[in-house]
DNA sequence: ATGCTGACGTCGC
DNA sequence: CGCGACGCCAGCA
């Protein structure tokens, strides 16, 4: 295509990550696939450690690793933020890790599809 | 310039 | 099934 991929990595990360329904979550491993480059999740981190005063703001709390638990909390401007802002989702998380996450899961690559779906049900 | 680290994940033993 | 090593690639000492 066209310089799509010549595109910053983490511009591409903001905008899955915005994508993120409320009160859904997924994993750093799913972004960078999405992105086509599944083993740089360690870049998704990374990138998502840049929206520190972006705008519009990247819900990076709603992005755990693959065990759904809350690695990056510490690297938000509180501890306690990326629980809170969970909580105040409706995500509820235990010892540093999302509560039914298997079922709050929401991957990148159904985007497309749940738009055309929009999840009436 | 070189090497280690890091908000991770996968593969190998 | 637990643990170690590798890969990804930008930052930084």
């Amino acid at each position: 295509m066209d310089n799509r991929n010549n595109l910053d990595f983490f511009v591409r990360v903001w905008e899955v990550t915005r994508s993120i329904p409320y009160g859904r979550v997924t994993s750093y491993g799913a972004i960078a696939k999405c992105l086509g480059t599944k083993y740089s999740s360690r870049m998704v981190g990374w990138a998502l450690n840049k929206t520190h005063g972006v705008y519009p703001q990247v819900p990076a709390h709603r992005v755990v690793n693959r065990n759904g638990a809350l690695t990056g909390k510490y690297h938000f401007e509180t501890p306690s933020a990326m629980e809170e802002a969970l909580k105040n989702e409706g995500v509820m998380t235990e010892n540093n890790q999302v509560v039914d996450f298997d079922k709050l899961f929401w991957d990148p690559q159904k985007l497309a599809d749940d738009l055309m779906n929009n999840i009436i049900d």
